[in-house]
DNA sequence: CTGAAAGCGCTTACAG
DNA sequence: CTGAAAGCGCTTACAG
């Protein structure tokens, strides 16, 4: 391979071999204006001929683009990030954008993260959890921005999903239809937008049914331990409850978990409904009730918002795509086994 | 913010503010050479000032390092991939190097992707079932490459993790300690260098047991219609199968929800073990037991492997990382509750 | 310890 | 349709 050899083909190379201008390899590789097809060919084919590869670097200084985005991810993994950074990557790579990824820790120096982003990339994604207001204003004020699942930010773009409704639509299921009345909210409405606008859709659902809505459990995080604590919790404190509706299914699944090991039947004894449909919601018995969003065409949209932004548009309203209640087991519905039907 | 005005700070201004040489500049921002603490400080409170950012681009033309590495992935997702991620891009940033994620879709064009990395990273990381042998050979001979999870091949760095041993244990576990005679391997031992190796292990404590190793049940990907499918492919050919060794948790997760539904007991009937250690496995009921492998510091290794690498270092012996079985109830052994100990 | 200057490899008006 | 030339903003020998 050339690139290999004593010294790597360069737009001037390819245009000695082609016998053209640099300016003219430029054009054709990059597909712009006119260029007879006798040109064309002669350059693609010295271009091909010595393996050329153009340098980024250049091209960004020249352009003064850098035709890279970052992604902002919290260092937890699980599949709503993974999801989410697919579905940002599928797009901007078809738009012939570089996508970075940055993990933001609990000791990241903003500063120097900001310095070395705006010297890097045209434009950010941040993704839930990623960063906390102060962070995610001076990023915004810094370059081009896409917030998912957050509050909207001035000057920055947003894309969520539908909460509220949805979440007025699941407890008003477990209110009306399975005629639950002592209904507990775990999670923390008073951190992420997301949690609090579900919270708010559990309100609403109260207050249709003429119900006073109590005060939610309080917590954040979730494995074993923690779903353990917090079913115990509820024994100790919050006597007659008869369904959780949790903040996400990681939360919904460790406390399933925990009142297993206190041998607390799901759903006879308490209902419990989650928030994500993870994958691991369908492979639990019962199978976990839920809310899905579309968390990879969210990525999709934010990479093409931030296309968008760069070719010129302004900050627009929120997106908000679509959620959709997934009925399983564990909200009291009878187990619609999926394939149940061809049982033998 | 500088950066929004007339004009964003470089080097130039940042030096004239200063008072000093580019060159001065440079240094100091840098952090090489001697700098008089005096100038060291006029500089840094001079580029302070100014909010400036020095523009990657042109760092990488003149010092022809783009300090940059791509990770290579497939485009599914889970757990072990943004594991992978993680601990890669937590050495990464560590050594100032930004990460590049590139996802592989069935259609990609190779030679257009390569030439693309070519120009904008120093080296690459590719992620197990990202890309096919030729594929891969193919980067090698392109940059600097480390391997995760596959068949070592020339010119490439490779990191893995122990699967034979492990596997042997495993099974042996199965048949020694639980007394089960007729098992099955699912999986697909031809395709990927890990399973390979699993079965290889399946093999070997066969022998030990003077027992013939029967087959694998070949199958790929794993979702609730190929557990089920699965599972009556083995009820339908195998008479007599009592444990099921599977090449991954997805895989045996799928085949477990496919027992369930057929009323079939785990592990009394059939036991299922996996490998991977995905969370999933232990808010199933029974609990999976499996196989764990480092996956976060396995990407951190690669990053270092990389990084080492550029700094000059040749290519090196595969670095194999260690696994740890894990023992939870579908292989037979009575439910180990985590933290069943402080039950009221 | 510091500066002047060349050079990295492209893109992009500007001419023709 | 094509070329000559300026310029993007840094790093790095080379001097001193």
């Amino acid at each position: 391979m050339a690139e290999r050899g004593p010294e790597a083909a360069t737009i001037y190379s390819v245009a000695q071999r082609a016998g053209v201008s640099i300016a003219t390899v430029s054009r054709v590789l990059r597909g712009v204006d006119t260029a007879s097809a006798k040109t064309r060919d002669k350059v693609l084919a010295a271009a091909s001929e010595l393996d050329y590869a153009p340098q980024n670097s250049a091209r960004s200084l020249a352009s003064k683009r850098h035709r890279a985005y970052a992604v902002l991810m919290s260092d937890t993994t699980g599949p709503y990030y993974s999801e989410l950074l697919m579905g940002f990557e599928a797009v901007a790579s078809t738009a012939d954008e570089s996508v970075i990824v940055v993990t933001s820790t609990p000791d990241l120096d903003v500063t120097a993260m900001l310095t070395n982003l705006r010297g890097r990339v045209d434009g950010v994604m941040i993704a839930p959890s990623a960063a906390d207001e102060a962070t995610q204003a001076k990023i915004i004020n810094a370059m081009p921005t896409v917030l998912v699942g957050m509050d909207p930010l001035p000057g920055s773009d947003l894309v969520h999903s539908e909460n509220t409704t949805r979440a007025t639509e699941l407890t008003r299921h477990l209110l009306v239809d399975h005629g639950r009345r002592n209904l507990l909210f775990v999670g923390e409405p008073d951190g992420a937008a997301d949690v609090r606008a579900r919270f708010a859709g559990f309100q609403a659902a109260h207050a249709e049914a003429g119900l006073r809505p109590k005060a939610p459990l309080l917590t954040h995080g979730a494995n074993e331990a923690i779903g353990l604590a917090m079913v115990d919790k509820i024994y100790r404190r919050r006597a007659g409850v008869d369904a959780l509706v949790c903040a996400n299914d990681e939360l919904a699944l460790s406390i399933m978990y925990g009142l297993r090991l206190r041998g607390i039947g799901i759903p006879d004894e308490l209902a419990v409904v989650g928030w994500d449909d993870v994958p691991t919601a369908r492979y639990v018995e019962p199978g976990l009730t839920t809310v899905r969003q579309p968390v990879r065409e969210m990525g999709a949209r934010a990479a093409e918002v931030l296309r968008d932004r760069l070719a010129g548009a302004p900050v627009g309203e929120p997106h908000q795509l679509p959620t959709e209640l997934i009925i399983r087991a564990s909200c009291g519905c009878p187990p619609q086994n999926f394939l149940a039907s061809d049982a033998p």
